[in-house]
RNA sequence: UGGGCUAUGGUGUAAUGGUAACACUGCAGAUUCUGGUCCUGCCUUUCCUGGUUCGAGUCCGGGUAGCCCAACCA
């Protein structure tokens, strides 16, 4: 589709990521290339949160000719699982994006190993006996610097034996870690001699039982990093703190493979940098994995798929499509600064792209019946709808062909219940006693003056059928249709043509702008934690299911996950739940 | 209270020592066979305080506020 996008000169400024890579591209530092990596853990899936990471490492790659590969961070077997690898991998296709290959920091794990026993052997590393309380206790406090472990000048060689029982399964879990020789009183607490491997007694989904003994994060992303080529390692902000550790890591790793000074080479070329941006804070979301599990397990939602969550496979349901959260990621920007986004923003990135794509229908959410009194009995007029008047040529027209679809219109219609008032006053331009509306793609219809005259109510007051007139020569496309009239133009459906259907509302499935804080409160106060802590802020309104909704026939024919607007209301997608027989449809996001 | 990072309208982002701007929100108007879109206009901004400089949102000092770090998670 052509945007005027493309043609006006927009000077998008760079970010302070793409700016640091064109400039090392400029200046040739790694051989003049450009690598990057997409490293998440498969233990969960993604989330809007992830999209951001997602669309700088493999958009910076894009645009700049370079290369992303998509990594599993599965240094751990106690959390992840192969089910989250393929949900990933699925969610990153579909929001457009290719990766150069498929990588694991399991397939690193025999290098680990080795640059680990070198460690050893350089009196780098050793093999720490205590039990985790008393590690944490000699760790100190920010404040205060850290006490050497008893095990810490153990000989080499006795480090490299245990080092090595660890890996045997005869190791429990927690008797033996191997620690990096550092400094306890670093003020950096990542410097404190931290653990490069754990004994974990665990089947690894893709070693199988290789390894019993596992390497932490922060002695496995730079050396991957490191040994697969990356030149810019990007991750979000906590990981700031890891940056210092980071380099170190890398500048020993290149020292074991031989890329020294000594050795007259450049070690600070060639080598993965790590830089690091603010990830996406929304109101009103709660966005980390674990609380989105404890959501699934209690039923607070359907699955990670439910619309109300802020997962890639759930906003998919929800009806936006790969370009809305794109657009959105590419308004927020990427910066230092620790900011919490107004999900305004996103809705309004999602109605800027669903009103370029979506496809037109007429349903009626909350229905009353209107009668045409003067149209005939057995009339049925099939009525040309336009599919998507955004669709234009250069002139500005709407292209009508193949854009157009077919609603059948007859002396019953349904319209909505809110679209017809009985003392509406001059403000309101819908119906009353003795105004006069458009019925999109119809005719002008006009109601009697005396309210007796046009409405039915039952015994409780209630409105139950709408009486009108209709003007023959006004129906659409017709040469004398364009009569201007003070009312608006209102939607509607015949009842012999149209299918009931159903329709979910959504809202925020939180009633606080910042849940993650209000439940690390309410934790606090409250000595509770998980779902207890949750449900005081939990939107109980957050799903409205409508099963009374009609809708045109032509609905009925378009595939699951088609993109829709409810003209005047809404844009509605259709669920996956949805069959011919039982049509149900999500809202995406209401009309401004 | 140790270390690190951050602070620009209501929200987010730009301005890279030289006229503070863009998007969203909000408000008003015009157009409209969607009270949508498109269009026009309006509202509102450099945390405080010293300094350097002809000139500071930008650099420096001192405050204040917020975030991250003391997992055998990533």
């Amino acid at each position: 589709m052509a945007t005027s996008d493309t043609t006006t000169t927009e000077k998008k400024s760079l970010n302070f990521i793409e700016q640091i890579v064109v400039k090392d591209l400029e200046e040739g530092k790694n051989g003049g290339r450009l690598q990057t990596r997409f490293p998440p853990e498969p233990n969960g899936y993604l989330h809007i949160g992830h999209a951001k990471a997602i669309a700088i490492d493999f958009g910076i790659a894009k645009q700049f000719g370079g290369v992303c590969n998509l990594r599993m961070d599965d240094t751990n077997p106690q959390k992840e699982d192969t089910e989250y690898v393929e949900a990933i991998e699925r969610d990153i296709k579909w929001l457009g994006f290719e990766w150069g290959k498929i990588c694991y920091a399991s397939d690193y794990f025999q290098d680990l190993w080795d640059f680990a026993e070198w460690c050893i052997l350089q009196g780098r590393a050793y093999v720490d006996e205590q039990t985790s309380e008393e590690i944490a206790k000699q760790k100190g406090t920010p404040t205060e610097a850290g006490t050497n472990s008893p095990y810490r000048d153990r000989p080499a060689e006795e480090s490299l034996r245990l080092f090595r029982e660890m890996n045997s399964g005869n190791v429990e879990p927690g008797k033996m870690i191997l620690r990096a020789k550092i400094d306890m009183a670093s003020p950096n607490m990542h410097f404190r001699d931290p653990i490069m491997y754990r004994v974990l007694n665990l089947p690894h989904w893709r070693t199988g039982t290789k390894w019993n003994a596992y390497p932490m994060y922060d002695f496995t992303h730079g050396q991957s990093d490191y040994l697969e080529g990356v030149t810019h390692s990007i991750c979000t902000l906590e990981f700031v703190p890891h940056h210092e550790l980071y380099d170190l890591f890398v500048t020993w790793i290149k020292e074991w493979k031989g890329e020294t000074a000594e050795n007259g080479q450049d070690i600070e070329d060639n080598r993965p940098r790590q830089f690091e941006f603010n990830k996406l804070n929304l109101n009103y979301t709660l966005m980390s994995k674990r609380n989105l599990l404890i959501l699934t397990k209690e039923g607070v939602v359907d699955g990670w798929d439910d619309p109300r969550m802020p997962t890639l496979c759930g906003i998919r349901r929800r009806g936006y499509s790969p370009e809305a959260i794109l657009g959105f990621i590419g308004k927020i920007g990427y910066t230092n600064f620790d900011a919490l986004n107004d999900i305004k923003l996103m809705e309004a990135a999602c109605r800027e792209d669903l009103n370029k794509r979506a496809i037109r229908v007429s349903a009626v959410v909350d229905p009353v019946k209107l009668v045409l009194d003067n149209y005939p009995e057995n009339l049925v007029e099939e009525m040309v709808a336009i599919d998507n008047p955004e669709l234009k040529d250069e002139e500005g027209n709407i292209i009508t062909e193949g854009n157009t679809h077919v609603i059948k219109f007859s002396r019953e219609l349904y319209i909505e219940r809110d679209d017809f008032m009985e003392d509406g006053g001059k403000k309101f331009l819908r119906l009353g006693p003795g105004k006069e509306v458009r019925l999109k793609n119809g005719y002008i219809i006009k109601c009697d003056e005396d309210p007796g005259k046009c409405i039915e109510k039952d015994s409780e007051g209630r409105i139950t059928c709408i009486h009108a007139t209709y003007d023959p020569e006004t129906r659409s496309g017709l040469p004398s249709a364009d009569r201007k009239i003070k009312g608006k133009t209102l939607h509607w459906v015949s009842c012999k043509h149209s299918l009931p259907c159903e329709v979910r509302d959504y809202s925020c499935l939180w009633t606080c702008e910042n849940p993650r804080d209000a439940i690390k409160q309410y934790e606090k106060e409250n000595g509770v934690r998980g779902i207890d802590a949750m449900r005081p802020f939990l939107n109980p309104d957050s799903l409205r299911i409508n099963k009374g909704a009609y809708i045109e026939e032509y609905a009925a024919t378009l595939p699951t996950l088609s993109y829709l607007q409810f003209q005047r209301i809404g844009y509605y997608n259709i669920d996956t739940d949805s069959t011919p027989q039982h049509l149900v449809f999500n809202k995406t996001v209401g009309m401004k």
